[in-house]
DNA sequence: GCCATTTAATTCAACCGCTGAACAAATCGC
DNA sequence: GCGATTTGTTCAGCGGTTGAATTAAATGGC
């Protein structure tokens, strides 16, 4: 009864295209360069053959061509072994491609440029209230600071393959902004707001920009700084609302429609608070940001987010009483909503990111508390709860990672343009 | 700013292991083989080629090989379209592999067979309290049983490719079952109370016989009895307890250890009655089968599931007042948990089965209204929810097919098998 | 210091499976 | 019956992998 067709046994294989001639190179192209990415140390060509199962002529051949389109480099100090020649380690490249992750919040205009190592080359922010502004102002404003990390980008020598816009809300397949909410956005088209500029020029019949909700970014984001391999985890945001990304077995699911994550509006007191969305006692009135500085007693309805939390996290941790009640609260209340989470999609990771990050040390215990509560399963085999190892804009950062991701898992499209 | 790219711009792909060259064609039969099971109507040798980009020729090479190995025939009423050599149309073999079908459940044992196409060739149950009935003398009369459908399936010509067993509960990966709550099971180790008969004979060294929870197979065969093509989707299932299968973009989605779609004990009214969970107002307290019938003041704790079901859907057509207003308030805690999941997963679609099913024409309005009410997107795009189409023991049938189904998803280990 | 040993990477003929075009087969319309 | 049309097969050609032989570059024992 082995484990291992247990997990591919029931569940329907994902439909793979038909596989040309051409298409074995594009896929040995794709396997080799994964590998090289998701390793510890510096692979030889001779341990990725073995690694894959290949022989180490034809990952030689392959080797050469990702060389060729700057996609991998050799590094320098060879990693001995003892004896014999010492093998070449390879490395992805530091010069080649680059993502461009841009972000549009409440009170801040973030854009990032992250290299193929997904090293974060630079990093720019311009903190704003842009509430007030309109959206035509605020994507002029994000156009120049792109502009600037474009630059940046340039003087490094690197290429950008693309970017990707963060969003505090829901977007359409297309580029259109539906709604965000905190934003005060409704039925924004992103794209044609930005017609002239370059991030709007497709480059080879790919779109230069993807419009994406924040939420999903920031999930990503975590999920690459973590460890390699397959993954599942619920990624909860606590800004003014309450979003979340979903991971399983690696990869985001963003829904039918790419808006999957709104939990903010669980009930968790269905005869509760009244909610602007019309329903009652949502997640949102007990965990939201305005829900706990209320309780705690600050007034601050017009502090940015991470100011909030950082204000509350001195405060919890100068002992006030009314703030550590406010937490443990909010904690019971996210406990309770993550606790129907975990049930329904058997998750073993629970990450705290956004505003919650700084507030873990006292949201974890009660919705740890929650779930081995509510969550059957928890006495087998116990649900991790912890903060983001991302910081602050961590969807900017997720989504420019996701830009030079993708070329590691489809190298051609990078290969066959720059020839 | 193209939508095709965006769908699987953000999303980190699959893992696909080194390809060699002969996984070229191993790849290709399965290409062309889900083609031609997908297809309306039987398709022709170069209307595969015109489908998949391939070559006539290599399909002509491909299909030879699926032939020869028993899972394709050539349909005798060649399909006319005007002028022309007439193309001789392919279809699935009805006389190649077959998949086998178990389910052990409260009150009834099932076994079933299920064909290349999808037809369900032989159905046996068995109806009996299996509550005060020991595991292992269970197991013995289901083995009994599947040695019955066998016999059926070998007069037919069929060959039995592999077996699952449904069970209403948690199960491990290797084929432990480590809570069945409405069957008093705790620990049972399926594979080693078979032991000796056929079913736990590994064949090629994969295993005779999986596992798996009765309400993911249930998903797994409403997803195959609907169109084809990736949908995501929730299906719940009500007895006595309240199981989910879930299903995205195709392909069902068991969890981390496979424990996923436990929605019975989400809140739905956190200061509400206690559950045996140890929690308190789970929807199970609320739209349990024991909970609408004390509801509806029916006794039948000890009805068998169906009954019950069938019982309350007769009262409720004759306008019992007490029924219509049970079936209300079960409607709408199960919308509320629903609603939770749709904003969570973003899916377009709930299916009610098992007993569940013959009560959706009271149950949808409420669920739907729920929807409605908590679904922000659903305001853009409608969440359907209607009765699951397969009937009772829908888990068995969703089982067997998912045997023929992984056939069909990658040949090469059954070609393999017959030389 | 020299040489056997060991491991890494490359080269090259052989081979597998797809490609594209030419060809044979079978039917319809006139 | 004959051309038009579409299906299916055959076959030389070719891209890309395979496996063995070869070269490259280090370590370690004497």
């Amino acid at each position: 009864m082995a484990a291992v067709w247990h997990c591919q046994a029931v569940t329907s294989a994902s439909t793979v295209g038909a596989v040309r001639q051409g298409s074995l190179r594009e896929l040995n192209l794709a396997v080799v360069l994964r590998r090289i990415a998701a390793a510890e140390r510096p692979p030889s060509r001779a341990g990725l053959a073995a690694g894959t199962g290949l022989t180490r002529a034809t990952v030689s051949a392959v080797v050469d061509d990702l060389i060729a389109g700057r996609l991998v480099a050799e590094a320098e100090p060879a990693p001995r072994t003892g004896a014999g020649r010492p093998a070449r380690g390879l490395v992805l490249a530091a010069d080649g491609p680059a993502g461009l992750g841009l972000e549009v919040n409440v009170d801040y205009l973030a854009a990032c440029v992250v290299d193929l190592t997904g090293t974060v080359r630079h990093h720019l922010v311009r903190r704003a209230d842009l509430r007030p502004v309109s959206p035509t102002d605020a994507l002029t404003r994000l156009a120049a600071l792109a502009d600037e990390a474009r630059a940046a980008a340039v003087r490094d020598g690197l290429t950008l393959a693309g970017a990707v816009l963060a969003v505090p809300g829901l977007v359409d397949d297309d580029g259109l902004v539906r709604l965000a909410p905190n934003l005060g956005w409704r039925d924004v088209d992103v794209p044609a707001l930005l017609a002239g500029h370059p991030l709007a020029e497709p480059v080879d019949g790919v779109p230069a920009l993807v419009v994406e909700n924040e939420a999903n970014l920031a999930a990503l984001g975590e999920l690459y700084a973590g460890p390699a391999g397959p993954r599942s985890f619920l990624h909860v945001t606590g800004e003014i609302g309450i979003g979340a990304g979903i991971v399983l077995d690696g990869s985001l699911y963003r829904g039918t429609r790419g808006w999957s994550g709104e939990i903010g509006h669980v009930p968790v007191q269905p005869q509760g608070r009244p909610c602007r969305c019309g329903g009652q006692g949502c997640l949102e009135r007990y965990a939201g940001q305005e829900a706990i500085l209320a309780a705690a007693g600050l007034p601050g309805a017009e502090l940015p987010a991470d100011t909030a939390a950082t204000r509350l996290a001195d405060l919890a941790g100068a002992g006030d009483a009314a703030t550590l009640s406010a937490l443990a609260d909010a904690g019971t209340a996210l406990g309770v909503a993550v606790a129907g989470v975990v049930n329904l999609l058997d998750l073993d990771t629970v990450v705290l990111g956004g505003g919650y990050a700084p507030l873990a040390p006292w949201l974890c215990p009660p919705v740890v508390a929650e779930i081995s509560r509510r969550v059957l399963t928890a006495a087998w085999s116990p649900v991790t709860v912890r903060p983001a190892v991302l910081g602050a804009q961590s969807a900017a950062v997720g989504g420019a990672t996701s830009v030079v991701r993708r070329i590691v898992d489809r190298p051609t499209g990078w290969l066959a343009r720059t020839g």
